[in-house]
RNA sequence: GCCCCGGUAGCCUAGAGGUUAGGGCGGCCGCCUUGUAAGCGGCAGGUCGCGGGUUCGAAUCCCGCCCGGGGCUCCA
């Protein structure tokens, strides 16, 4: 039974279909059918599209069988199971504590384990990029935050107190300690470019409403960078960002259709001159034409210093997300008087790039939480293997291989045999943990160890060494897939 | 920040004005000594988010606040 009832708003078309009131944001191609459809109800929410009128929108999505409602459903499910505020409270990476603030993670042992992983690789692109890593403070003088312009345009997210008679502000942005570090001696071009990296921890006031877990929080840490160089400089410096971008991405599985990059020009509210605009733009064009990177173009959506290029990307569940930016300015340089020597010895104002790869550590941390399921590349997983004894026999040569395993540089556990091995093992798979090393009675007497990888692959009666090798490797290449696969193909050769 | 929904032990959850708030996971203790995705038994663990109100009586009803979830808006 259904029939459309009167429009509370131009833009909800509502049905009563079987007693109950419904709401469509959007009209059905054919209403009639509704009745026929499969409908999963998501959620109820009210709203108040006039003052007259009250709506109780109930939110559901129609599919035309069960099959593809079920369908759609299984993927609500994965949703969650992938869910990173589930998985880092269960892997025990992070939390987030009411008393301490909402936006504010606590990052766990496991968690700066995934952390520094993360840090570490940023580094080695850092250092084949040029950018020397500094550290400046969290607060800064109000007096910093008006020249830099923040005090007026970025004010609502900022914290700013008093501190006796002065003014302090929290950093949201890490680019103005960075240009002080530029302006504390005079520069030439001969220096330039001149790259700083940070991993910068700011702090940005959102509003409550958009704090989500680790990917939407008030204090974040941004992998972040500042080039000062000429504009001439710009085209390359921009190249070879966006070259580790994209084996950033490739190591962590994205392919080239999973990455989207976009160019955004000169907003209406803007500064600088045309000629700047259009130099910069141009190199950056120049820069991903040169790539051979398709792009859009996204008119008028730049910031208001200068363009920008930004890498999107998609999970592994069809979501989009946005972390690296690469974006030119003219403001800083020219509200700070940042100037260097030209070679005619007259000086000259500098181009700013900044930069970030991964974003933020949260952020990116989030996504790949959410992409792996949990299941971390060994060279990022907390406990990257567990020792299992069959009996309490042979919990001393667990302890022998366990002490092994830690001098060759690896996070290893020891799950004694207080409990089953089936137990055990659930658990390893729970905590997506790469591999387990089991040791029974046959294992001790031969002196060798069986392996058993996150894919249910095993090698069975293999010699520690071989392991060690393999995971050495495993790890030092980044690699993506688990290397025990070869020692398993090996064995079924020999055996 | 706005709209709706929610908050019960470390985690998941039963409970809808009436005894000592019940269960599962996890934890601890004991038994078992285990060979590949949950062995058995016991014990501990709760200001029912916080504050106020209504009532003979509140986890339960009302108000305020805090926090979380879904959406809007915004971003890394």
């Amino acid at each position: 039974m259904l029939s459309r009832l009167g429009y509370p708003s131009e833009d909800i078309n509502c049905f009563e279909l079987n007693g109950v009131k419904v709401a469509l944001p959007i009209e059905p191609p054919d209403p009639s059918r509704l009745g026929g459809l499969a409908v999963g109800l998501l959620g109820v929410s009210a709203h108040n599209p006039s003052p007259n009128a009250t709506l109780l929108r109930v939110r559901g999505v129609a599919f035309e069988d069960e099959v593809k409602l079920k369908a759609y459903i299984e993927f609500l499910r994965e949703l969650r199971a992938r869910d990173h505020r589930f998985l880092g409270r269960k892997l025990d990476l992070f939390t987030i504590n009411e008393l301490s603030g909402p936006g504010l993670p606590l990052f766990h042992p496991k968690g700066m384990v995934v952390w520094r992983g993360l840090v570490e690789l940023i580094r080695e692109v850092n250092r084949r990029l040029g950018y020397m890593e500094v550290y400046t403070p969290h607060v800064y003088r109000a007096e910093l935050w008006r020249v830099s312009g923040h005090y007026h345009l970025y004010r609502d997210k900022m914290l700013i107190f008093k501190v006796g008679d002065e003014e302090y502000g929290v950093k949201p942005m890490n680019c103005p300690g960075h240009i002080l570090i530029y302006k504390s001696r005079p520069r030439s071009y001969r220096e330039l470019p001149i790259r700083y990296s940070e991993f910068g921890t700011v702090y940005r006031w959102e509003q409550s409403g958009e704090l989500y877990g680790l990917l939407r929080v008030r204090g974040f840490t941004q992998d972040d960078g500042h080039a000062f160089l000429r504009e001439d400089q710009v085209k390359d410096e921009v190249k070879a960002i966006i070259r580790e971008v994209y084996w950033i991405l490739r190591l962590f599985g994205f392919r080239e259709e999973d990455v989207r990059v976009s160019l955004s020009t000169r907003p209406e509210k803007s500064i600088g001159t045309e000629e700047q605009w259009r130099k910069a733009t141009e190199a950056l064009m120049e820069a991903l034409e040169e790539l051979g990177i398709q792009y859009t173009v996204k008119e008028g959506e730049g910031a208001f210093y200068g363009p920008k290029v930004d890498v999107d990307f998609r999970d592994s569940l069809g979501r989009w997300w946005q972390c690296s930016t690469i974006q030119v300015d003219f403001a800083l340089p020219e509200r700070f008087d940042l100037t260097y020597k030209g070679p005619d010895g007259t000086l000259k104002r500098p181009v700013m790039i900044h930069r970030a790869l991964l974003g933020s550590i949260e952020r990116f941390m989030a996504i790949i939480i959410e992409n792996y399921a949990g299941k971390l590349p060994t060279w990022l997983a907390p406990i990257q293997v567990a020792v299992l004894p069959i009996t309490r026999r042979q919990e001393d040569y667990a302890i022998a291989i366990h002490g092994r395993l830690v001098r060759e540089g690896f996070r290893a556990e020891i799950w004694d045999a207080s409990t089953t091995v089936s137990r055990r093992i659930k658990r390893s798979y729970e905590l997506g943990i790469p591999y387990i090393v089991i040791v029974g009675r046959g294992e001790e007497e031969l002196g060798k160890i069986t392996v058993r990888g996150r894919g249910n692959v095993e090698a069975r009666l293999i010699t520690l060494g071989q392991f060690i090798e393999v995971l050495k490797r495993e790890v030092e290449t980044r690699s993506p897939r688990q290397l025990l696969t070869e020692l398993t193909s090996k064995m079924e050769i020999q055996g």
